[in-house]
Formats: C-alpha cells, structure tokens, sequence
DNA sequence: TCTGGGGTCCTAGGACCC
DNA sequence: TCTGGGGTCCTAGGACCC
C-alpha cells in the first residue's frame, strides 16, 4: 500500500483498471489450431468425442450462438440446433464439433498473460481467458482508449486471438465494461461517465448477481443497476446481508478492491457424473476411487498438503450434499483420500446418485511459502519430532481415531 | 435451462475454550 | 450451579463465477 495514498473515492478516481476477456476462448484456440474454420460456427464441448452424442458445450462461437447453442447445453442439444451435416451444406448451417484440448488453450493463454504483465505491474489473472490489470500509472484517462486498443491488438498480432477490453475507474466496472461490447470490443468509461454507464445496466450485469438474487432484485423492483444505487441500504442489507452492501456500493460506482496476483488455490477437486443416476454402489464406489486418486495426483504434483477431506453427493432431480472431516494437521497421501471419500459415502449407500466429487481443502505448500512452512513447524513442533514422516503417520491415526467411532 | 467441471466466498449452528 | 460474553474451528449448504 503506497504511503500518501489518498482512501475512498480520491484512489479510485486515480485507478485506471483494464478487464481483458477472450472472445469464445476455445473457439478461437481451435481456430488457431485450424484456419479453415474461421468464419464458422464452431463448438467445445467437453467430454465430447469426434462423431459421438455425449458431453456438454464448453463454448460456442458466435456464429454457433445465433443458432441458439450456448455453453452448458448438452451437446445433443447443440447438434438439434445446429447439426454436424447438412443435406444441403450451401444453404444450410453446419457446426464444428471439436473436443475440448486444455492443454493447447493453456498454452494460448499463458501467451495472453504474458503480454498482459508486460502490459501492467498488477495482473490478477481470474481465469484461462480472463484477466485485470492496474494500468494506473502507465496510462492516463485522455489516453486510455489507445492504450486499450493497444492491448487488443497485441493479443491479436502476437497471438492471434480475439479480445474484449474494459476500461474503468475499478474491478467491478471494467468488468461491465468489457462485456458491453463483445466480441472484439473496446468499453472506456472514464470516471465522470461512470454513473451515466452503469444506471441503465440490467442489475443482472453486475458481477455476483445471479438467478436468485436477481429474481430478489425484480420482486423488491429493482431492475437497473441504477435502481440499486437509488435504494435504501438497509432494505439492501436487510435482504442479502454484507453482500448487499457490496453490491450497493458497486451500483453506485464504488469498489476498493485492488488489483493483486492471486495466490494460491484454496481447494482441488474433481467430480464427474453419471449418464444416468445410479443406485449401484459398486459403481460409486468405483468412481469415488477414480476422483480420489485424480485430486491426490492433482495436489502431489501443486506440492500441495491437504488437511481436510470431502465429497460431494448429487442425488436427482438435482439435490446436492457435501460431506467433509478434517484431519489432524496436512498430509500428502493419497490412499488416505479414497478411504476419507469412501467412509463419508457411508451415509449414501444405496441412494441413487447423478454425479459425484473428491475435494481435499485446507490447503498448505511445503516449498516456498515462509508464512505456512514457520506455522506447521511450529504447530507439529509440540506434538511430535520433527521428522516430517512421523508428523504425517500422527494425522493419520489421528484421523481414524475420529472415524472409527461412527462406524 | 432438467443441468458439465472446477473453483471462490459467505452464512449459520454447534463444539469447545477461556 | 441453569448460566455471560467472546473467539475460533469445523461442518453443511447456498450462491455465484468462468
């Protein structure tokens, strides 16, 4: 924090923030990967294979969108939408299927980011395709709609992929921003402009205002983001608690949040579902020692010490459970995983299930992380050696002197 | 919307401690 | 002993995001 930095409106007034969101990111990845389908309608869809029915779109291009194939849409629907073949492909439209290929988008993304932190002293990258940067003190309000246009063109000419950009005094703005003129799109609402931008917004643009609470929103008459501003925080905070007071400030044009890197993850995880629910244990059961080694692999290879354990049950139509226990300080073993899952799934035995995850959280990092290394030394220091083979066999009967007495 | 997978944050009650 | 206040951790669920 910069001493002399003034709080309140006076910093954001000088906050100059930049949202960058990829355009159909897989989309433009599979593009990337085969120029031909440039121009096209193309769809991701992920645990999609060439040829077969199954899976869900991960993303649909434009053109793919005005058929009416949106992201999450099983892919049987997309193809009702829009089919693989035509009987006459002239006049009709035909869809590119193509399966999701992460690997090769991480690539394409760490090309994005790296232009961006050349771009920027603060990026906080939220996810493969999208990114906030503190452009404050490379640029300046008269400027800022080159200076967006250079970052697109940039992604563009180095990467090749489409961008939208987002230029505002704060996160949440630059993130309406950037969406208000996808794809290709370019938004600066310097800071006089900010109110006059956001007032007539639907309150559904506002970030953290989902189904629920928007249909909250239209019953208490609150349809723009104006209407928020315009409204009693109390009524606000009565109704959605701190969060609407949060909300209530971004209405009015206030976020103080700063753009920061973001650490490490808090949780892994891995869940899968089944085509059709299933009430066969042997299969769940199958399944749970799937996930389980996917997550402990997952958190092997991020260094990461888990010391609390879970699993996440859905039973149709779409009920959702979680059971989790926490052990007695971090471990890095993976058998103790599927056997944690598969004594919580105790409870469920015999219930019909759809789908079906493995958590670890509590998550700490053995390399490099001064804060959790001094804490777990000195924690575990007291109760046993130090040797770190002794600590783990500790949290390990540990763990099942709690388990056992539920069985 | 009859719903895929991987995350984050918040809330609320209970246990437990001082 | 029928009983205060405060803090932290654990667990389950909910809402939201991409």
């Amino acid at each position: 924090m910069p001493a002399g930095r003034l709080p309140g409106t006076e910093h954001e007034e000088r906050s100059i923030i930049l949202h960058v969101d990829m355009d159909a990111f897989y989309a433009a990845c599979e593009r990337l990967q085969n120029p031909e389908l440039e121009g096209k309608p193309v769809v991701v869809g992920m645990g999609y294979e060439p040829g077969e029915t199954i899976g869900a779109v991960a993303t649909a291009s434009y053109e793919a969108r005005e058929h009416g194939v949106e992201s999450a849409q099983p892919i049987s629907k997309a193809l009702d939408l829009l089919p693989r073949t035509a009987r006459n492909p002239d006049t009709e439209p035909v869809g590119y299927y193509r399966p999701v290929d992460l690997e090769f988008y991480e690539d394409v993304s760490a090309d994005v980011k790296a232009i961006l932190h050349e771009l920027a002293d603060a990026v906080r990258e939220v996810s493969i395709d999208e990114a906030y940067l503190d452009v404050t003190d490379r640029t300046a309000w008269e400027v800022a709609e080159g200076f967006g246009r250079h970052v697109k063109q940039r992604i563009a000419r180095e990467v090749g992929v489409p961008a939208s950009v987002g230029v505002a005094p704060n996160m949440s703005a630059a993130k309406i921003a950037s969406d208000h003129d996808k794809p290709d799109g370019l938004t600066v609402v310097p800071p006089a402009e900010l109110r006059e931008f956001l007032d007539p917004l639907p309150i559904e643009d506002l970030h953290g205002v989902g189904p629920k609470s928007a249909s909250t929103f239209h019953e208490m008459g609150i349809d723009t983001i104006g209407d928020l501003a315009a409204a009693d925080l109390e009524t606000i905070t009565d109704q959605f608690g701190e969060r609407g007071r949060e909300l209530h400030l971004r209405a009015r044009g206030i976020d103080e949040r700063e753009v920061e890197a973001r650490g490490r993850p808090k949780s892994l995880s891995r869940e899968s579902s089944f085509s059709q629910p299933t009430a066969d244990i042997e299969r769940a059961r199958a399944r749970i020692d799937e996930l389980a080694g996917a997550v402990a692999t997952r958190a092997t290879e991020k260094g990461a010490l888990y010391r609390t354990i879970g699993i996440k049950v859905i039973e149709p139509p779409y009920e959702l459970h979680t059971r989790e226990r926490s052990l007695s300080g971090p471990v890095d073993e993976p058998p103790l995983v599927a056997e944690t899952a598969q004594t919580l799934f105790d409870e469920f035995e015999g219930k019909s299930v759809r789908k079906l995850g493995v958590r670890v959280s509590n998550l700490s990092f053995a390399d490099n992380d001064q804060a959790d290394l001094a804490s777990w030394t000195d924690r575990t220091a007291h109760e046993s050696g130090d040797s770190s083979t002794e600590i783990r066999g500790q949290a390990r009967i540990e763990s099942f002197d709690r388990s056992e007495p539920t069985e």
